[in-house]
DNA sequence: TCTGAATGATGAACATCTTAACATTTCGTA
DNA sequence: TACGAAATGTTAAGATGTTCATCATTCAGA
């Protein structure tokens, strides 16, 4: 009757699952706000680290590449990023905040952390501090490419040299 | 110079990004077989349990009615499921695996459960089964609204009479 | 029985994801 | 110097996410 598979966790989906139980409590602030989950990561990533390239914004910020394209059009259409090309090489795309992006930033942050706080509550600032640890390490995954070379005897890896 | 934020943990961002790493192994196994990973979740969800309601695939594989409406209706013109209203309640719609669908869920399910054994002998079995505890406790976080209400002495939730 | 609230699904509009193909610019090197 | 490979963004097309509105059906109660 029950036919359970026997390595079925289905852990993309509790990863999946996990997430939204916590975006749930900061879903209606930026939505209060008008901003996107997307938006709000790369404005805290350049409030954080200033001003950087687009491609480092896509690693992270967790985006690739085509959709960062339009965010960053939109964003900067609300008012919210200046976007310029790098000078030296102009493949390149500069991204940083503007001053009203920054001010939003700025107002948002204490009322984010507040959310967080929340959650730490009720979820428990060591089983956190965990969990916090452990994603972190699978995030370190090799690559299946990297695993399958890793396999096979012979590295395939570029020679560092 | 490091303007680190005090409690600035970023759950969510972390989350995302141990989700892309494992998914990283199963992307290309469902890509080749022209399945997305929402279809697939929806397929073995069918061939778990059976035919059920289209708001209870909706709940188990966390996709939104409005985006599932969608998804079901590509699926059946794929020839992956049926669909069907209740007799009874002409509102709810029965979802079921076609023979074919059922077939390519079986044809997948083993070399499904071999990513997962590549992840599992990665990461280790220990903290693998840890990290699935936490994350099942994680999505039990009370609604936001629900919060609320419990701080708030006066419960203003439904009486259970 | 009739009406208004509740329920389940869909429609609409916009944003983002995902993959593949392109365009542009730069760099290494013959 | 000119050519081809590599690096960086962008377009394109289709699928999904997200919020809100709407439609059809059912249900509860006057």
């Amino acid at each position: 009757m029950d036919q359970h598979l026997p390595h079925q966790h289905r852990l993309p989906q509790h990863l999946l699952r996990a997430r939204e139980a916590v975006m749930a409590y900061f879903r209606p602030l930026l939505n209060g706000f008008g901003l996107t989950e997307q938006q709000w990561r790369i404005m805290r990533l350049l409030d954080d680290r200033g001003e950087m390239e687009a491609g480092m914004v896509a690693d992270l910020a967790c985006i690739l590449s085509p959709s960062l394209t339009g965010i960053l059009v939109r964003m900067e259409k609300a008012g919210l990023i200046h976007r310029r090309k790098d000078k030296t090489d102009s493949r390149r795309l500069i991204v940083s905040l503007s001053d009203s992006g920054r001010a939003l930033t700025h107002q948002i942050s204490p009322l984010s952390a507040a959310c967080y706080q929340q959650i730490e509550q009720h979820f428990g600032e060591a089983k956190l501090s965990q969990l916090l640890q452990l994603l972190a390490e699978l995030e370190q995954l090799p690559t299946p490419s990297q695993a399958s070379e890793t396999a096979s005897s012979n590295g395939e890896s570029e020679p560092d040299a």
